[in-house]
This record gives C-alpha cells, structure tokens and sequence, in this order.
DNA sequence: AGGATATTCCATAGAATACTGGAATAGTGA
DNA sequence: TCACTATTCCAGTATTCTATGGAATATCCT
C-alpha cells in the first residue's frame, strides 16, 4: 500500500461513516437512539416509515458500525455505538445550526416560538434542585426516561403531565427538559405548565448533552 | 407546516450536510481546507482528481454551505466557512477512529509505525519553546505556515528541511507537527531529523487540533 | 409441532450521484 | 481586441441508493 492508497483508504472509511449519517430517516434514527435503545418497529412507527425500509436503514448503519443489537425475545432492539457516535449527531446538528439558514428558520417557527422565556442552563441546576428551589421534570415518554435521567428529576411523559400536577406546588419554580433543542415536548409542557398557573421553563439542551457534558446521570425507573 | 412535516424538515437539513461529506474526496477537501485556503486546481492534483471533478465537488460543498469562496484574479479560493465545519470534521474522524477497526489499521501501518517514541502532548508545549528548552517545527508547505501557525515555530517544508537544519543545535529538542494525526509529514520529519542525529519527536496532533482548542495562532510568513 | 410476532432478505423499479469530455464564461495581460 | 488561464456548466453513461412487497428466518408460546 503506497502512500496515496493508504490516504485514500482512510478518507474512504470517513466518508463511509458520513454516507450513513446522510439520509434524514437515519439521522432522525441516532437521534432517537441517543435516548435510548429501541426495536424495529417502534423505530419504524415513531419515524413513520415502514418496517422493511426500516430494517433496511438499520443494516446501514450497522454496517458503518454506528449502531449495535442485542436480542430480547422476538425483538431485535438497537442502540448507538458509543458515545463517540452521539457526540457526532451533535455536531452535525450544530454545523447545520450554524451554516443553514433554513434550519434556524424552523428552529424559530416551531421550537423557540412555542415558548418566549430565557430557557434555564445547566449551571446549577442540581444545587437548586437538591435544595429544594426547583423542581425538574423529564417529560419525554417513559422508557427514555428509565434508560437514563438527570438526578432527582420527576417522569412526567406529557401525556400524562396534567395528572402528575398534583403533586407539585405552585410557590416552586419547575423546569422541564426533554430530548434537546430540537424537541417540542418541553416547550409544550411549559405552555401547560403556564395555563395551569405554574411557574415553569424549559432547560436548554436535552438528556444527551446533558450525559455528554460529563453531568451525572441516574439509571431505572423512578 | 406540521410538527412531522416541520421535523422532517429538519432531519433532512441534517441530512444534507452528512451527504456533502459523504465522499472520500470531499472529506480529502474539507481536511485539507482545514489547512488554508486553496485554489480549484490545487486541490485537484492534491487530491489526484480531474478539474471538472474536483469543481463539481465544490460545488456540492457550497451548496451545503460547508466552504465559502472569494476571486483573486482568475482563480477562486475555496475556504471552510467556519470552525464549526473544522469541528464536524474532527468528529467525523474521532468517529471513525473510534468504531472502525479498518482505520485503526492503517493508522498502525503507516503513521504512528514510522515513529515509536511517545509524541509530545500540547500541555505546556509553549512555555517550553519560550525558554529555549525546545524548538517547533512547522513541517508543511509554506503557504499553510503562512495560514496559521504555532507562534514561534520555524517553517521548514519537509523538501526544504536538511537545509534549514544549519540553524539547529543538537542538543535542545524538536518538536514537529504538521497537519494531524493521520498526515505523514511530521513522522517523516522526526525520523530524518534522528537520522542526522537530532533529539526530535512528533506533536501529538495538528494544526487545526491546535487552534480548535484555543490555543493562540500566529499568521503571515515568518 | 404449529401458530403468531418481529425482523431480515431478496428482486425490482425508479431516483439520485459520480465521472468524463467538450463547450461556455470570467478575468488577465499583451 | 485577442490569446491565455482558471473555473464552471452541460449532456451522456455507469453506478449506487431508496422504497416496496413478498418470501424467508428466528424466537416465543401453547
């Protein structure tokens, strides 16, 4: 292998993994499997495409090795890599953040729009949480929520956030996140939240850049 | 517009910057962008690609807003648009390292093979060439010396080397980088430098790692 | 063993992409 | 203006990718 096989070769194997991540149905699949792991069809009906598509779309990524399996039963349940590979679905997210207009275009439409108040950092957020001072809600559905949360967080998947109200008082600040930047189900639940008299917003960012950041992160349900 | 619709508007987005860096000589483009800025032409006897090829390439990278262009005379500059697209590319890499064993192979091969001893880290690499305890050496061409360089390094083209050796002492360390971990010019450098019995070793990684992790860069010629 | 469910494999048709050679365009310098 | 260079555009062909529906596999349960 002369020189210019070998660059070659190695630029072939990072284009592979580029080629994997280019088609939207697939990206849409890394996202979702960054919350957490997920069978064929539930992948096929959440992204509303069909099973045999579906399947055909994982063999790509497994094949850039970008996703693993494990058997359970009957179903076939798939899950990101490593953390590598979540770390570049963020960074592709936020090179087209940075470089396409259109997507900031959306992003103001349909996310930030819903939702008009300074979205919450990070900073802090589990001192005030331990102390009392804020309540924090993870409102994404509950097998997410089980397969990774931030401490001390509440499930309350939205739709079942109108009968999880009870418990919390309206005097504490809430703050709910979701699955990032790109979710809708935070800002919703913030709009509820506010109709209902509370005092909420939502936390920028979501569970994987929460884990990425190196932040800790509680395991099982409740 | 829908929240599905809005969503797949999104992903698709996503999607089209992955697609752009979907190929082994786009991502040869975008990695040698990363260095400085360059013509249509140059890129392609780099990149041993045809003209009307390589401009076609270019021309899937604009449209994915991933290089940006100026005029100087009859030639068009191609450039990466921002440090963001430096970022993604880096994570691509990372990745690949990361989940492809084929890489690893290669990189054992034909880059860290040609140099067993330790590289040297970036910790404290700048105090060190202050006080005269080591020399850094910029082994790539001139033209990305002059893009960006680590502030006191000497230029010294890896053709033009045995002749800048004059001006080195044997006993204080050298330190050569190029462009990263996967460019052979450093590795080259370092072993015809031990070679004429200089106490030389490689740092770990490049330019673009350097200036990515806000480390000061010095521009212009010498 | 047999039925049910979840997933994968296969063949195919249509769409998108890549490379090539030739023509067109834009800027430069005589 | 004319020749020259660098780049882009265009049309044709070969290749690759995607979605689809039907068939094959694997596991579980009775």
């Amino acid at each position: 292998m002369t020189g210019r096989e070998a660059k070659d070769a190695l630029y072939e194997h990072f284009a592979r993994i580029a080629k994997a991540a280019g088609h939207a149905t697939r990206v849409e699949i890394l996202d979702l499997l960054g919350q957490a792991e997920r069978g064929v069809d539930e992948l096929a009906s959440l992204t509303a495409t069909r099973v045999t598509t579906m399947s055909a779309h994982l063999q790509v990524l497994r094949q850039a090795r970008l996703v693993e399996t494990r058997r359970e039963g009957t179903r076939v349940l798939y899950r990101l890599a490593d953390d590598e590979v979540a770390r570049f679905v963020l960074s592709l997210r936020d090179v087209a953040r940075a470089r396409l207009a259109e997507v900031q275009q959306v992003v103001r439409d349909y996310f930030e729009g819903a939702d008009d108040l300074e979205p919450v950092s990070r900073e802090g957020l589990l001192e005030r949480a331990e102390s009392g001072d804020v309540v924090i809600l993870d409102v994404r559905p509950e097998e997410e929520f089980a397969a990774g949360h931030i401490p001390g967080a509440l499930s309350a998947p939205l739709g079942e956030l109108e009968t999880r109200l009870r418990r919390l008082r309206k005097r504490t600040e809430i703050v709910a996140y979701c699955r990032g930047p790109y979710c809708v189900l935070a800002p919703q639940a913030v709009a509820l939240l506010r109709r209902k008299g509370f005092k909420a917003r939502r936390l920028e960012d979501g569970m994987p850049e929460w884990r990425l950041a190196g932040l800790p992160v509680a395991v099982g349900e409740e």
